[in-house]
DNA sequence: TGCTATGATGTTAGCGCTAACTGTTAGCGC
DNA sequence: GCGCTAACAGTTAGCGCTAACATCATAGCA
C-alpha cells in the first residue's frame, strides 16, 4: 500500500554496515561476549545510521525468552489497580522489561487453556488475588514458570512468591487508636467472605480487642464486601436496632464511606456520636466529609514488589517467600481523634 | 533446574498427535484455509490434549505481524490514563489483540530512536498528546505504521486519525449554563499555552460569551496549568485585587478545585458569592465540598474509540479521521443552579 | 472420456535472531 | 621459539511458525 522501506532493517544490514558478521553486532547489543572498542564504535553508528530496531519476536524465538513479564488482573474497575499497574511499570520499565497486561473482561473463569499469557510471549506472570485458577497456577508452577503473586497466599504445598500488605498489623494499631480516642463498642464491616485482605484485617481487629480486654460482640461484625451501598444498608439496621457502637471499623475505605452516610443519613454526626474509619486510603478519603481515618497501604510499593521479585526469578535470582509492606496509620477527622482524647 | 517437560508444545506435536501436518493445524488455528470437519475435531482434541498455545514471537516472525498493540504515554500519574487504558484494553482483549504499554518515567523526550515499541513488536501504536515529538510521529508515519493520536491533533500534512473529546462545545454549553444561571461576570482559569483541550475549551468559553453578548475582560483569563495550587493563588490574587466576578469557569476540575479553596479561603462562599465550574468530571469532583459541576468527558469511551480506530487501520480497514466524542453537563451544587435561577 | 474447478492436505523455505561451536590472532611465561 | 590462554570474530544450525507453492483426490460437466 505505501513504500516500507526503512520498515525492516535487520541486524544483518547492521552487521554488513559495520563490516562484521550479524553474531558480533548481537554479542554487542546482548552483551554477552568480548567486542573491541573499535568495532563497538563502527556498530554503534550503524545502528544509529539505520534506525535498527532489533525484532522482539525473533529475538525470543532464538534465546527462548521475550523480555516481557505478564499482568493478570480481574476487571480494572478500581484505581487500586492504577496503582499497582503504575508501580509494576516502573520497575519493568527500569529493567528493560516490556508489559503485558491481561484483564478478564468478563466473568469468565481464567485457566491456562485460554491464558493467552504464557511461556510463548512473557518471561513470567504476576497474579492478582483470584485472577487465576488453582489447576491453572500448579499447571505453571509445575513447568517451573516464574509467578509472583499479588494479595494471594499460595497454595501449602507450593513455593510462590507473594506479595501483601501487613493487614493484621495496620487494623490492629486503627483499633488501638479508635481504643486510644476512648472508643469501647467498636464495630466491623468485613469484605467478602474469601477474601485474604479482609480476613486478616479481621484478625488484627479481634487480637486488638482481646489484648485491651475488651469484650467481643459478634453481632458487631458484618460482611460490607467492600461495597458502600452493602456497608450503609448495614449501619443503617445497626442504627435501627439502638445497637451501642461508638466506633465503625470498615475494611475498606468503600465501606468506610458507605457507614458514615448512614450515620449522617440518621441525623448523627461523624465523628462526634459515631466515629468512623477505613483501610487503604484510596485516593478519595481525603476529600469525604469527614476526611477519613484510614490505613495508609501501599498500593504502587506492592506493583514495585512484585515486579522485583517476579524478574528476580526470571534471571534466576533467589526470591523473598513473602514481601509484607508496612501500612501507616492515617489520622484524619473521622475518628475523632483530639490531642488524646475523643471529642 | 525443575522438569520442563511440557512446557514446549509446539504446532508439530500437536500436528504429530492429530496425524496431519503442521500447516493443517496452522489452517484451522488461523482460519486461513479449508479444513475438514474430522480433521478440524482431531486438531482441537489435540490442541487440548497437549494444552497447546502458540507461541507469538514465532508467529510475529513468520506472518510478520504481532497481534499487539502498543499504547505510548506520559508517566502515569493521574487517574485519567487508567480510564483510558481500561477502555483501550476492553477492544483489544475483544479483538484478540494483546496491550503494550510505555509511559516515559522520565522526562526524557521519546523518540524513534529509542523507542521500544514499533513495528518489531506491535502492529500499530495509540499516542498519547506529547508522548512522542513530531520527528518521530512522521518518521513512522513515512513508513506506514498504523497510529492514532489521542488528544492531539496530527501535523497538518499527516494524515493521522485522531480521537478528541468535543471540548468547544462542553466548554460552551458550561458557560451557557453558568450564564442561565444568572451570572455574568465569568473568569476561565485555562491550562498550559500548548494544551489542545484548553485551547479549545476557552474557544468555546469566548464563543459563549460572544454569543449571549457578555463583555470579555481578558484580565478575566490566566493559566492556571490544570495545577490545583496555580489556580488558588491565581483566584486568590484576583480577590485581592477586588475584581468583579461571579463565577469561575476552570479548565479541568483540579483547577476548579484549587478555586473553591481559594475562594473559601478568602471567606466566601460557593456558589453563593462566586460559583465555580470544571471540566472532565474528573472521579473525586462529586465528593468536593460543594460538588462541582462540571463537563463529564468519555474518557474510557476515548480509548475504546483509540483502539478501534487503530484495529482498522491495522486490518487496511478504512478509519475516521477524527472521532470526537461528545461531552455532558454535569449539574451539581458548586454552579449554584437552582430551578432556573441562581442562588 | 477427458478436463477443469474445488476442497483438502503436504512440502519447502525462510522470517530475524542467538546458542554453540570453530577458528584466528596476540600476549605471556618459560 | 613453544605451548598455552584469552580476546575477538565468524560459521552453522535451528528456534516455532506461516506464505507460497505443490499435490492429489473427488466432483462436476461438456
Amino acid at each position: 500500500m505505501a513504500s516500507d522501506m526503512s520498515a525492516h532493517v535487520t541486524i544483518e544490514d547492521v552487521a554488513q554496515r559495520a563490516a562484521v558478521s550479524a553474531m558480533t553486532v548481537s554479542r554487542y547489543l546482548n552483551n554477552t561476549g568480548p567486542v573491541a572498542d573499535k568495532t563497538a564504535e563502527r556498530i554503534r553508528a550503524a545502528i544509529i545510521e539505520l534506525n535498527y530496531i532489533p525484532h522482539q519476536g525473533a529475538r525470543a524465538l532464538a534465546a527462548n525468552k521475550t523480555n516481557t513479564i505478564g499482568f493478570i488482573l480481574p476487571e480494572m474497575n478500581d484505581i487500586f489497580f492504577f496503582q499497582l499497574i503504575h508501580g509494576i511499570q516502573q520497575v519493568v520499565a527500569h529493567n528493560e522489561f516490556d508489559l503485558l497486561l491481561y484483564s478478564t473482561t468478563q466473568q469468565e473463569e481464567l485457566n491456562v487453556l485460554n491464558l493467552p499469557l504464557g511461556r510463548h510471549n512473557t518471561d513470567g506472570l504476576i497474579i492478582f488475588t483470584n485472577s487465576l485458577n488453582d489447576i491453572s497456577l500448579r499447571r505453571l508452577h509445575r513447568i517451573n514458570f516464574p509467578l509472583v503473586l499479588l494479595h494471594h497466599t499460595p497454595p501449602e504445598d507450593l513455593q510462590i512468591p507473594y506479595v501483601t500488605f501487613e493487614n493484621k498489623k495496620g487494623a490492629y494499631q486503627m483499633v488501638e487508636h479508635l481504643i486510644a480516642c476512648g472508643h469501647q463498642h467498636i464495630a466491623f464491616l468485613a469484605g467478602a467472605p474469601g477474601n485474604e485482605d479482609s480476613y486478616w484485617r479481621q484478625k488484627g481487629y479481634r487480637q486488638a480487642l482481646d489484648d485491651y480486654q475488651i469484650p467481643f460482640h459478634p453481632d458487631l461484625v458484618a460482611e460490607a464486601d467492600f461495597s458502600e451501598e452493602r456497608a450503609s444498608v448495614i449501619v443503617s439496621r445497626w442504627l435501627n436496632e439502638d445497637k451501642t457502637i461508638d466506633a465503625i471499623f470498615a475494611a475498606d475505605d468503600v465501606s468506610a464511606r458507605g457507614a458514615i452516610w448512614a450515620v449522617q443519613a440518621a441525623g448523627l454526626r461523624v465523628p462526634e456520636d459515631i466515629a468512623v474509619a477505613g483501610f487503604d486510603d484510596a485516593l478519595l478519603s481525603q476529600y469525604v466529609d469527614p476526611p477519613l481515618t484510614t490505613v495508609r497501604a501501599p498500593i504502587e510499593e506492592a506493583g514495585r514488589a512484585a515486579a522485583t521479585q517476579l524478574i528476580r526469578l526470571i534471571r534466576g535470582e533467589p526470591a523473598d517467600p513473602l514481601t509484607l509492606l508496612p501500612t501507616e496509620l492515617v489520622i484524619r477527622r473521622s475518628c475523632g481523634w483530639q490531642n488524646g482524647r475523643s471529642s
